[in-house]
DNA sequence: ATGTCTTCCAAGGGAAGA
């Protein structure tokens, strides 16, 4: 079974390259961030038109998440429970496999702005509850997957650039540090189980031909847990719709499990 | 590199967020 992650940077703009995407990539569960739209406004018919079920938590203008699965989702959760938030920023489902059950996490990680700021201190908050929360979900699910825009370059060699953007947002040592801690609630970064080609990026700045220059940050994950560890058999990072007209400036990262 | 893209509000272009 194949699940990706994808920041769309808008549900508008992008439905068409979604709706491409996964026809060429028949995945059993994406993640979307960025939808940019209200509940109302979610596209269900053409997923399901498709052949996807979908499960949507919409924000005007701002955040928003969703996720697509082949088969009905169950037990959909809106939100860190435990954290008062405005902000629009995580789905939760359990899809029944042969496996057994597979809980998905999908959430769109706050960005936190610059260090210092009050969205930063936000940024930390929220981290915080994210993995209080995950861990209790361990607890209730021990096969789960942790995926989405974290906004965190987990170590240098995922940035293009680690020397100049050392200590600025994506690369401090705060954020690192709550990256470890999620990994050692019992998850594995998909991505390094596998040898992987060097400065591999899932973002690129807009500006000034970032990815033309593969000026980019490793910031899109899929995080495994323990009880999933040895069924990986991939996990690869999909620029080809970075190359589209009117692309995302995130490109999807796909993690294949045995069965 | 005040660089680019998207949305909102509200009627045109500026502000905000990423």
């Amino acid at each position: 079974m194949k699940l990706a992650t994808w920041n769309i940077n808008s549900l508008k703009v992008r439905l068409p390259q979604v709706l491409a995407w996964l026809q060429d990539n028949p995945v059993d569960a994406l993640g979307l961030q960025e939808l940019k739209l209200t509940d109302d406004k979610f596209p269900h018919e053409a997923f399901s038109e498709a052949g996807y079920h979908s499960s949507c938590f919409g924000q005007k203008t701002y955040n928003g998440v969703a996720l697509i699965t082949r088969a009905p989702a169950a037990d959909v959760v809106r939100n860190l429970p435990e954290l008062d938030d405005e902000q629009a920023r995580v789905i939760s489902a359990t899809l029944d496999t042969p496996q057994g059950p597979l809980r998905l996490v999908n959430a769109y990680f706050v960005n936190g702005q610059e260090p210092g700021s009050e969205k930063f201190a936000y940024k930390m908050r929220w981290l915080a509850a994210l993995h209080d929360w995950i861990k209790e979900q361990l607890r209730q699910h021990p096969c789960l997957v942790l995926m989405g825009d974290f906004n965190v370059t987990p170590e240098d060699r995922d940035s293009w650039d680690p020397v100049g953007l050392k200590d600025t947002i994506h690369h401090t040592v705060q954020e690192r540090t709550h990256f470890q801690q999620l990994l050692a609630l019992g998850l594995h970064d998909a991505y390094r189980l596998f040898e992987q080609p060097e400065k591999s990026f899932s973002w690129w700045d807009y500006r000034q031909l970032g990815f033309q220059k593969n000026r980019g940050l490793r910031i899109d994950h899929i995080l495994v847990s323990d009880a999933l560890h040895a069924q990986v058999t991939a996990c690869t990072i999909d620029r080809a719709p970075r190359k589209n007209p009117q692309p995302s400036d995130h490109a999807p990262v796909v993690v294949s499990l045995q069965g």
